[in-house]
DNA sequence: TTAGATGCAAATCATTTGCAATGAA
DNA sequence: TTCATTGCAAATGATTTGCATCTAA
């Protein structure tokens, strides 16, 4: 008995030892809606465990990524953001405005992607779209106000 | 006299001072093969110019985007690189191995824009692609020792 | 038992800011 | 003269790291 919660638990981190910090964390990020930040990601794990520290929510995340179970974004020129890897591919916009995210996708981004390997050889590992402008709410409010 | 000299200075950053700072910085990103960061930029203008600081540099490339004279685009994951802003629109390819960072262009970028526009109501004021890969060169040395 | 994880505090790194001194107009 | 700019040092904010202590396996 106990043999399948064994085999289980070394799975989860491939063989990493299974934490309670890291359960904690891998859960809130499945729970995050689409992404999360370090720090806000930092605010939630300290309600469940008051005494959890930043530097190991920044270390765990840095697992994940090693594990290729989050995916790591940087919205904003700031901080990054961080997302469960088998969400689909997409991107976001960030409204100046209201600071709203937007997902969205669109197969001309892997069109690109053929484009690049062909014209210039490159062999691609990650693209990613920034883009910033004003969502159609606040683009409306703005052109009321004028 | 001297009228035409006090109007072309005037106009060079909009009514504001024009230092031989602003002047250096200026002429140093014009010179910049492209693209420059504000570390290198501080390092060349060092060269000129002994005591300016790099909270100048800052300042400058500040006001600089203010007056629209160069665009920041965040190259990797951690600084920004600055650029000419007339410079064609392009988008730039950063080899995870050499580091060298390789500009293209392509058509289907503007596409997505008005996809984007059309299908979200987004008022776009800023879209950057960015990619990780290996280029070329660095693809094939790598084949070649497997 | 022991390699790897954690918490804490201090360290980094890019970028920003307060302030007194300086310079352009 | 006067207001903006500069240099310097200290402050920020995100992220990383050294180290002594814990803990999963």
């Amino acid at each position: 008995m106990g043999m399948r919660n064994i085999r289980k638990n070394r799975k989860e981190f491939s063989g990493r030892p299974v934490t309670s910090q890291r359960r904690l964390l891998l859960s809130l990020i499945r729970k995050a809606d689409g992404h999360i930040s370090a720090k806000e990601l930092y605010r939630r794990a300290s309600r469940k465990n008051e005494s959890i520290s930043l530097a190991t929510v920044y270390r765990t995340l840095q697992l994940f990524k090693e594990l290729g179970l989050v995916e790591e974004r940087r919205l904003g020129q700031v901080y990054c953001h961080y997302e469960v890897k088998d969400s689909p591919d997409h991107q976001h916009l960030v409204c100046r405005s209201c600071g709203n995210v937007i997902d969205f996708e669109s197969p001309l981004l892997s069109k690109l992607a053929e484009e690049l390997k062909h014209e210039h050889g490159f062999n691609l590992t990650k693209i990613e779209l920034y883009i910033e402008g004003y969502c159609q709410q606040c683009t409306k409010e703005a052109s009321n106000m004028a």
